[in-house]
DNA sequence: TATTGTTATACTCTATAACTATA
DNA sequence: TATAGTTATAGAGTATAACAATA
């Protein structure tokens, strides 16, 4: 652990991070007790409400079009996603789920969701809401942001 | 950008998860304009006040110790880490910084702080002492869990 | 015998540059 | 010409298993 006391007061930065490694590595576990990669796990989220390009994908994931190429490739290989033709352009592939990686996209977000409640298990109901709150104001922020 | 619109009332698993991509991108661009991943400037952060062997980086990291022998590899062969005898253990060697490491260190330690108070930068004081604090204890917990 | 660290090996993830096919 | 996607290549990150040296 870290030489700070777990009670020592955090500055706002610290705790940003802090809680982003925290986070992460609480999804890592998640995926790697399915045998994917955070990456994997995270494509099959994004694709649970939407059927993109890879052009598309890319600019979600922030990766370039080659590194999706490689990501849509081992997902394939494992029967989590299928490549369907696109019917409007010849070039163009569409992303979508198969049966079993929407079941796994399922279960992945459930066992992460029980993990993350589990640690905010001390606050009140309303802290609960105030931090989800004062959270999705940075988020915001940072969308925003990132649209610049 | 996600089909929620941004002002969306995010649930507080939702806004951590998110949260935590934002703040990892953040490194990972502060990271990347300087040449290294996201896990050597971790590295580098955790070797600003600590000397540990390879086997206490493993567990700091949540890594395999022979992953830990390559990250130290690269890092050192770029001059940002140093492998120094163990005066107390002849299996043993203490990682450290070099010079260069701690400057990056702090440079990038400056520009994470900078660019993550910009995402704060919409909310009042009283609001970013409150988040901090909330941010706090979830992390508390954590690290709580994680020695369990 | 147990512990510390490295090596060998095999994947996954990622980017850049060059390519193919369609628009 | 421009765009959507793939391929070739190279390097980083990661784990497992086997190993060497020291405790």
């Amino acid at each position: 652990m870290d030489p700070e006391s777990a009670h020592e007061r955090l500055d706002l930065v610290d705790a940003l991070v802090q809680s982003s490694f925290l986070v992460q590595e609480s999804m890592r576990g998640v995926a790697r007790r399915h045998d994917v990669s955070i990456v994997q796990a995270r494509l099959l989220g994004i694709l649970r409400d939407r059927e993109p390009g890879i052009l598309a994908l890319a600019e979600h994931l922030g990766l370039d079009k080659s590194s999706v190429t490689g990501l849509v490739d081992r997902a394939e290989a494992r029967g989590l996603i299928e490549r369907r033709p696109d019917p409007d352009d010849g070039r163009a592939i569409r992303v979508g789920l198969t049966a079993d990686g929407r079941a796994l996209a399922g279960t992945a977000e459930r066992e992460v969701r029980a993990e993350l409640q589990r640690l905010s298990a001390g606050l009140t109901e309303a802290q609960r809401d105030q931090l989800a709150s004062l959270l999705g104001e940075v988020v915001s922020a940072g969308q925003a942001a990132r649209l610049r």
